[in-house]
DNA sequence: GCAACGATGTATCGCCGCGATACATACAGT
DNA sequence: ACTGTATGTATCGCGGCGATACATCGTTGC
């Protein structure tokens, strides 16, 4: 999750921790924080894996300053080649963990660097689990709308309206993807269970 | 959080875990989930707080029936007199940690069981939140709008639009609670919103 | 000159919640 | 008789969050 949102940042440049979260909370924007409680751990494991490398470019000392205290320079990370190897994997893969609610936004951040063909397939998913989302919620509200109070009522319609305003926009993003490349054979109606059985890592 | 979605639910009438989750599932709607794997936990930590008791009504069990294998009866849980006033403690904070984006949705769906004074403030909280982080997307989005690909582009727009809409929805709402209280003018020192000069009297 | 402050920067800790999983029973369809 | 599905309780590992600590830097203000 956040491993594919940093493998995503570093393969566009090589930065360092803060920098890093930065450009998290500006790209992925409203939809998700990540703070530092789960970034560095992120990055020691990644670094670990050996996904990343770690560079201390300018320490910033004139020749003779004190190693007194440690002294704390900036680490800038980039990848490696394991790194862009696991960025491509983790780009390719059209399933269940790629549409799910906490990590469809990443997945789709990284958009630009996903073939075609997985980009669809992605905000088909998606859409499908909305729709599925979306009468659930459809059923409990007719199921319940007399005998609950007016919050409750209130709470439930406005999250559908959100489901029902993403699946729009969903569609519409289905719709330029399917104008920009016409679709070759791909069955559009990909039943929503048993898609690809990611065997992922050991 | 899942504390007070527990005492909330129980407040209105006993419940055993399996059925909490259900009533969780649809009152909670879009917006949360809270797995088992949350909620026994909870309720073992609420149970040994004293917040709430445990029942078995009936162990379906024929009278000779095999106590062989270790037969498990449902387990209906009741606010305890303690557990009462936690809620009402839980219901009547009007603080950061009610209007955050996790802990809103619960507050709100017990709204009608929460002070009209209090309502106000945690709806006039929750907006500034919003407003405060649409403010931060737009300069992000005014920042880097040129840089960016479009993916990246639309996947903030669309969380600009999402957060927009969430505003809209909240205004609505506090207009609502104004209206069926008059406001006396009870200095909420962070809105921004002038004070309407309504009619003093109910 | 220097104190105070906020931005930059790296890092950890404890807690919460999630998904997966296990196990058990009741009941419906075939 | 078999098989799936709903009901029901429960645990485990792990990923992420908020709070916190600590250190340096540049700017502002006295």
């Amino acid at each position: 999750m956040l491993e594919l949102a940093v493998l995503g940042l570093l393969h566009e440049s090589p930065l360092h921790g803060y920098e890093l979260r930065q450009r998290l909370k500006s790209t992925l924007g409203t939809f998700r924080a990540f703070s530092y409680g789960s970034l560095y751990p992120t990055l020691r494991r990644m670094y670990e894996a050996g996904y990343i490398a770690q560079d201390e470019p300018d320490t910033d000392v004139v020749a003779g300053a004190p190693p007194l205290t440690g002294r704390r320079g900036k680490i800038v990370y980039k990848l490696t080649a394991d790194g862009k190897e696991k960025l491509q994997e983790l780009l390719a893969e059209a399933g269940p963990s790629s549409w799910e609610d906490e990590t469809f936004g990443v997945h789709f951040a990284f958009f630009a660097q996903t073939d075609p063909e997985v980009r669809v397939r992605i905000l088909e998913g998606r859409r499908n689990r909305l729709e599925e989302r979306r009468e659930g919620v459809r059923a409990s509200l007719a199921r319940t709308r007399a005998r609950v109070d007016k919050y409750t009522l209130q709470l439930q319609e406005h999250g559908l309206d959100g489901v029902e305003r993403e699946v729009r926009w969903l569609t519409e993003l289905i719709e330029t993807e399917r104008q920009n490349r016409p679709t070759s054979n791909t069955p559009t109606s990909n039943t929503p269970t048993s898609n690809t059985p990611t065997s992922p890592q050991p």
